[in-house]
RNA sequence: CGGGGUGUAGCGCAGUUGGUAGCGCACGUGAUUUGGGAUCAUGGGGCCGGGGGUUCGAGUCCCUUCACCCCGACCA
C-alpha cells in the first residue's frame, strides 16, 4: 500500500481478529513497556510508569483516609518462614525464586525472594503486637515481588511485578472481615473513578481462594475479548497466619488471643486491564483521570509567525491549572502526530494553526468519539476541563455497557459452555462442591470468577444438586 | 510443562544448487515543508541468537543449546 493511502496507524494488529497480538503491539508501540533481558521480566518505560504513578497517588490518598500507613519490609525471606503456614507453602513453593549463594559462599539457610510478604510481615507483627491496644495494626508496602510463572506477558503476568500489599491485624473476625471488604471497595472505586473500569466484585470459591486464606474477595474486570482478569484481591486470613507466626495479644479481659489478619493487593496488572478494557483499532484509549498526557497540543504550520508562541501560551495556561499537557513541536508532520497520539490514547487533541488563531479558537478532537469541535482560546482552561470530564464519564459509560452486554444468565450447562465460548461471562447457579467445580474447569477451561449471591433455591448448572450460590463463570487471563 | 511458530542493522523483512550481507522504515546532517503517517540530498550503523560440526568456503546443510511469541494446564 502506498504511504499516502494510509490514513490511520496500520502497524498494529486488528483488534477484532487477533486480540492477543493487538495487545502486544499496542503496549510496545506506545512505549509503555519493553522486554527485559531475563525471561518474563519487563522494563516499564516512562509512559507506562506514569500510569502506575497515578494509581499509586490515588490509592495512597484513599489508604491514608482509612488509616493505612506505608512501610517497607525486606525482599529476602528466610526459607523457614514460608513453611510456617501449610497451605501457603503448597501454593507458592512451585513458583518461588531462591537465593542459595551469596558473598562467595553457600548460605546456611536459603533465602526466598518474596512472592508476597505475609510471612515476613506477620513475623514482625508478632514482635510488635502485645496488647489489644496495639491493634489494629495497619500497614501497606509498595514493592516488587517475584513469581516464577511459566507463561508470561507484560503487565498481565510477569516474573517480577510491582504491587502494593496491605496487611492488617485486628482483634476480632468481624473487624478483619470489615477490613477485607473495605479494601475491596477502595479498589473497585479506584478502577471506576480513576480508570473508568467497572468490575464484578465478590467472594472467590474455596478452590480459587488465596493459599492460606479463610476467604478471598476479588474484583474481576472483563476485557474486550470477553475474558476476565482478576484485577485485585483482598483476603481475610482469619487466625491462620497469626497462629503460624505467633501473633498473640492480651485482650481486654486479660486473656491471650491470636490476632485476625488480612492482606490485600493490586499490581501493575491493572495497566494491562486499562489497555484491554478501553483500547480500540487505533490503539490505546486512556480515561483523562489516569492519562499521563490529558491533552496534546499540535501546532499547524509551526513556522508561521505566532503559531508556536500561541501554542506555548495555551500550554502554560493549561499546565498552571493542573492539566497534564504536552506540546509536540517536533518536526514530524501534523498527520503523523495525530496518529501517534491517538495510538497513545491521549484523550484530547488540540490543533492550533494560523486559521485557529485568526478565529481565536483551538480545534479539539476527542479520542473517545473522534468528535471535532472548536474551543475558545480565551476560555480554554474551562472548556478543556469540561471536555476531559465528559470524556471520562463517557468512557465509563461505554465500559459499563460493554460489561453489561457481556453478562449472560444461563440455566443449563450447554448454554454455559456456549456463552462463555462466545466471549461472554455466564451467571449460573452452582452447588459449591469443589470437585464439581474442578470438573467443569478441567472439561471446559471455564473458571468460576466470583460469587454473585448466595442461593439454595435452584439446581447446580453442572451436577444438578441443590445450589449454594450464583456464580460468574468466564475465561480467565 | 505439552503443542505450534520465530530468531539476519533500533524495528519490519529479503537473502537463489553453499561463494564472503541487502531492502524499507527509523536514526545523524542540510534544505524545503506542515489542517490525517512529507520531499530531496547526504551519512552512520552487522559476532546473520549462542556453541559445535560438515566443507576450500556456512546467514544458507547437520547436531545442540538459548531466547522470545502464540495456543493450552498453574497464578496478581
Amino acid at each position: 500500500m502506498a504511504k499516502q493511502d494510509k490514513q490511520f496507524v496500520n502497524d498494529i494488529a486488528d483488534i477484532n481478529t487477533d486480540f492477543a497480538q493487538w495487545y502486544t503491539d499496542v503496549i510496545l508501540k506506545t512505549d509503555m513497556v519493553d522486554y527485559g533481558p531475563v525471561k518474563g521480566t519487563m522494563v516499564i518505560k516512562p509512559y507506562g510508569y506514569a500510569i502506575w504513578e497515578n494509581i499509586q497517588e490515588y490509592l495512597n490518598k484513599e489508604f491514608k483516609k482509612v488509616g493505612v500507613q506505608n512501610a517497607y519490609f525486606p525482599m529476602l525471606i528466610p526459607e523457614s518462614f514460608l513453611k510456617k503456614e501449610a497451605e501457603h507453602v503448597e501454593g507458592f513453593a512451585p513458583e518461588v525464586a531462591v537465593v542459595t549463594y551469596a558473598g562467595g559462599e553457600d548460605l546456611s539457610e536459603k533465602l526466598i525472594i518474596r512472592p508476597t510478604s505475609e510471612t515476613i510481615i506477620c513475623a514482625m507483627y508478632s514482635k510488635w503486637i502485645k496488647s489489644y491496644r496495639d491493634l489494629p495494626m495497619v500497614m501497606n508496602q509498595w514493592c516488587n515481588v517475584i513469581r516464577w510463572e511459566k507463561t508470561t506477558r507484560p503487565f498481565l503476568r510477569t516474573s517480577e511485578f510491582l504491587w502494593q500489599e496491605g496487611h492488617t491485624v485486628q482483634a476480632s473476625m468481624p473487624d478483619a472481615d470489615k477490613d477485607t471488604k473495605q479494601m475491596l471497595k477502595i479498589y473497585s472505586d479506584c478502577l471506576r473513578n480513576l480508570m473508568a473500569i467497572p468490575t464484578l466484585t465478590g467472594r472467590k470459591t474455596e478452590n480459587e481462594k488465596f493459599a492460606g486464606a479463610e476467604a478471598t474477595y476479588s474484583m474481576e474486570a472483563v476485557m474486550k475479548d470477553g475474558k476476565c482478569l482478576q484485577a485485585g484481591t483482598s483476603h481475610n486470613l482469619g487466625q491462620n497466619f497469626a497462629k503460624a507466626s505467633d501473633i498473640k495479644f492480651l485482650n481486654r479481659d486479660g486473656v491471650l488471643e491470636y490476632g485476625y489478619s488480612t492482606s490485600w493487593g493490586v499490581s501493575t496488572r491493572l495497566i494491562g486491564a486499562l489497555v484491554m478494557v478501553h483500547g480500540d483499532e487505533r490503539g490505546l484509549r486512556l480515561p483523562p483521570n489516569i492519562a499521563p498526557i490529558q491533552a496534546v497540543i499540535i501546532p499547524i504550520a509551526s513556522k508561521v509567525d505566532g503559531v508556536l508562541d500561541k501554542c506555548a501560551e495555551v500550554k502554560e495556561k493549561l499546565v498552571s491549572n493542573e492539566i497534564r499537557v504536552k506540546l509536540d513541536d517536533s518536526n514530524n508532520t501534523p498527520g503523523w502526530k495525530f496518529n501517534e497520539y491517538e495510538m497513545k490514547g491521549v484523550p484530547l487533541r488540540l490543533e492550533i494553526g494560523p486559521r485557529d488563531i485568526e478565529n481565536g479558537v483551538a480545534t479539539a478532537v476527542r479520542r473517545d468519539t473522534h468528535e471535532k469541535l472548536q474551543l475558545h482560546l480565551d476560555n480554554i482552561v474551562q472548556e478543556v476541563n469540561n471536555l476531559l470530564k465528559e470524556i471520562q464519564a463517557n468512557m465509563l459509560k461505554q465500559a459499563e455497557e460493554n460489561l453489561k452486554s457481556s453478562i449472560v444468565e444461563v440455566d443449563n450447562f450447554d448454554d454455559l459452555v456456549n456463552s462463555v465460548n462466545d466471549h461472554k461471562v455466564a451467571l449460573a447457579y452452582h452447588c459449591g462442591n469443589p470437585e464439581c467445580e474442578s470438573e467443569i474447569k478441567q472439561k471446559t477451561t471455564i473458571t468460576p470468577r466470583v460469587i454473585h449471591s448466595y442461593d439454595s433455591e435452584h439446581k447446580c448448572v453442572y451436577c444438578g444438586a441443590t445450589s449454594k450460590y450464583r456464580l460468574y463463570f468466564g475465561k480467565q487471563y
